[in-house]
DNA sequence: GCCCTTGTTACGCC
DNA sequence: AGGCGTAACAAGGG
């Protein structure tokens, strides 16, 4: 599913259009907040921006805002930046493009087989939190502000006005990589946690982004379904729900 | 045909 | 007031 990771792999492949001038543009009305997504016909892409898991297309008057849901792929000129997306489906259909902007040069499709990709125009960001990649610098600072909150310390971090980039899968790697216990109440944290949570944040996110994606770290996919021994320690991985999402973690090395 | 999946929002409770 | 938990939503796949 598309957390930040793929949102920056989306963004990167989107600037292919940069440059170039919106010459048509179709969109499943039940997938845009606006619908007058046509005042972007003849606006030229002048740049491509991120935000967690937020993408814009910023155009000459407006920027277009892209959202991905669980299953939503960015498709340029035919061809998929990510082959597939866990929980999506093998194959893509062209009556699951939400999508397409057409350019001179080229297009730009958003496929979404279950149809929860959001565009929007003009787009405010301002209740997001620290990008989870840019902002890497400010994580310590931000993750103290937190320190009274009593939610489960994986909700906190899947709370996009806190750190906004961060997803489930990416959540349960910080977590594995740091021994932090996922239901744990954030306020019990001690200042040392929250140093080491922050450093693991940094480490894992640049770890999986050289690997390719939310889904290459130690409890990939595979991991998840299967739940073999911990490749830690050993100990039987658990599978729990915290804040309602499956989550997969060792009750021997995360305390 | 039921139930699983995720991110976000809405809502009820304390 | 505001933090917290939970449910609802969408829809394809197992």
């Amino acid at each position: 599913m598309p957390e930040g990771l793929e949102a920056a792999i989306y963004a990167d492949a989107a600037t292919e259009l940069v440059g170039h001038v919106v010459s048509s543009i179709e969109v499943d009305d039940r997938c845009a907040d606006s619908k007058e997504l046509a005042i972007l016909v003849g606006q030229r892409v002048q740049n491509v921006r991120r935000h967690g898991k937020r993408v814009a297309l910023v155009l000459d008057d407006d920027q277009l805002e892209l959202f991905f849901g669980m299953t939503g792929r960015v498709i340029i000129n035919d061809v998929a930046p990510i082959g597939a997306l866990e929980y999506g489906p093998s194959s893509e259909r062209p009556e699951w493009d939400r999508l397409k902007l057409t350019t001179d040069v080229g297009s730009l499709r958003v496929n979404d087989p279950r149809r929860w990709a959001r565009f929007t125009l003009n787009p405010d960001w301002s209740t997001l939190g620290v990008d989870f990649i840019s902002d890497a610098h400010q994580l310590d600072d931000v993750l103290d502000r937190q320190q009274r909150r009593t939610a489960a310390v994986k909700s906190v971090l899947l709370d996009q006005r806190v750190i906004a980039g961060l997803g489930n899968m990416l959540v349960d790697e910080v977590l594995f990589s740091a021994g932090i216990e996922p239901c744990r109440a954030f306020a019990s944290l001690s200042v040392d946690e929250r140093r080491q949570l922050s450093t693991h944040i940094s480490a894992v996110v640049t770890r999986l982004g050289e690997r390719g994606g939310s889904h290459t770290g130690v409890l990939s996919p595979e991991v998840r379904g299967s739940l073999p021994a911990c490749p830690v320690d050993g100990a039987p991985l658990s599978r729990v729900k915290v804040s309602g999402r499956t989550t997969i973690f060792c009750s021997l090395h995360q305390r």
